[in-house]
DNA sequence: TTATTTGTTCATTTTTTCTTGAACTCGGGT
DNA sequence: ACCCGAGTTCAAGAAAAAATGAACAAATAA
C-alpha cells in the first residue's frame, strides 16, 4: 500500500506531496519525473555508482517534499534491498539526508540539493580514498625503483616518471578543496 | 629509441627498454611496473575505464621508452583484441600517443605525461558529452513542467528544482577549463 | 508475549561490461 | 598475384557489478 486514499488510515500512510500519484508501480511518474531520473541515472554512472541510486536521488530531486522508504520503493519499483542499499549509500556521500517529519511518521528523506555539499561529499567518499590508496602504494614502491631495470639512463626516467606521479597526487589533492570552493 | 639491438632485423624484434626482461607472458613485470600498473588501474576504475587500459597506459608509464603493440600484448599478456581497443581509446582521448620512432619500425606509443593535457582529454571526451546529453534532456522537460502534479505549491518547488538543475550544468562547464588550468 | 510491519543483510540470480579469439583487412615483400 | 605478419572488428564467452528476494532483526502495536 502505498500512495494517498485517505488520511485516517491506521497504518503508515504514504506521504504524499511527492505526487497525486496514485498509479501503479511502474511508469507511475510524471514525465518530469522520468526525464529528471534519466539526468541523474546519468550523472551516477559518470561518477560511478548503481543506475539505482541515481534512480533514488533522482526520485527525491523531482519530488516537491520528503519521500519515504515505502514511497520510493514502490515508485520506482525497485527491491527493498536496492531501496535500502541506495539510501544508506545516498545518505552516506551526503546527498540524501532524514527529512524532520512532523509526526512521529515513518522516516522519511530529502535530497541534498547544495551543489558544493554533493561534490563536496563524493571528492571526499571516493576521489580521497582513492588517492590515499595510491599514496600508499606509491610509498612502497619508491624503494623497488632502484632495484629493477637496467641501465642508469632508463633508471633516471623512471626515476622522473616516479617523481611525476607522486607530484601529481599532491596536485591531485590541492585540487579538490578548490573545485568545492568553485561551486560555493 | 625502441626496440634498438640493431636496425637491420628482418622482423619485429620485441622492443626491449621495458626492461632487463626476456621474462615469461605473466609475471614478467617488474615490482616497480607492477606497482605501477595497479596504481593505474586504480585510476581507470574511477574514470570508469576497464583495467586493462589503465594496465596498459600503465606499462608505457612505467616503461622508459615507448613501446610497440606486441611488446604491450606480450607483456601484460593481453589478447591482440584488448590490445588494439585499449590503444585506440587511450589515443582518443589523448593519453597515449605516437612516438616518432627512428626506423621504419612497428609503430610505437607513448604515454602523454602532462597532467594537463591528460586531464583535458578526459574532461572533453567524457564529462562534456554527458553534460551536453543532460543539456539536451532538459531542454526538453522544462515545459513538461507546467502539465504534471498536483498544486501550484509543488509545483512552484519543482519549478526551483528544474532552474536549479540547469544551474548546476552550468556552473559544472565552467569549472572544467579552471581545473585544467588549475593543474598547469 | 505475540503478531505485524519496517527495514537490513546477504546469498543467489540477472544484467552489464570486459575480454577473448577467430575471421577479416590492409600493406608490404617476393 | 600470392603470401605473411600486423592490426582491427565483432560475436561469444568470462568476469564483474548490480538487483533481487528471502531470512532475519528492530520496532510497534495489541
Amino acid at each position: 500500500m502505498r500512495s494517498a486514499a485517505n488520511a485516517t488510515a491506521p497504518h503508515p500512510r504514504p506521504s504524499v506531496l511527492g505526487g497525486a500519484a496514485h498509479r501503479a508501480p511502474r511508469a507511475g511518474l510524471t514525465t518530469f519525473e522520468r526525464e529528471t531520473l534519466a539526468v541523474f541515472v546519468g550523472l551516477a554512472r559518470v561518477v560511478g555508482l548503481p543506475k539505482s541510486y541515481g534512480e533514488i536521488y533522482g526520485l527525491l530531486y523531482a519530488s516537491a517534499g520528503p519521500l519515504n522508504f515505502g514511497d520510493i520503493q514502490a515508485r520506482l519499483s525497485l527491491s527493498k534491498g536496492s531501496v535500502s542499499q541506495g539510501i544508506r549509500a545516498l545518505r552516506a556521500v551526503g546527498a540524501v539526508r532524514l527529512a524532520d517529519i512532523a509526526g512521529g511518521d515513518r522516516k522519511h528523506f530529502e535530497p541534498e540539493t547544495e551543489l558544493r555539499k554533493l561534490v563536496g561529499g563524493f571528492l571526499r567518499e571516493s576521489i580521497r580514498p582513492h588517492l590515499d590508496g595510491s599514496d600508499r602504494r606509491l610509498a612502497a614502491v619508491g624503494g623497488h625503483l632502484g632495484a629493477s631495470p637496467a641501465g642508469p639512463a632508463e633508471r633516471k626516467v623512471l626515476q622522473a616518471r616516479f617523481d611525476k606521479l607522486v607530484r601529481w597526487h599532491k596536485q591531485g589533492r590541492a585540487v579538490l578543496p578548490w573545485i568545492e570552493k568553485f561551486l560555493g
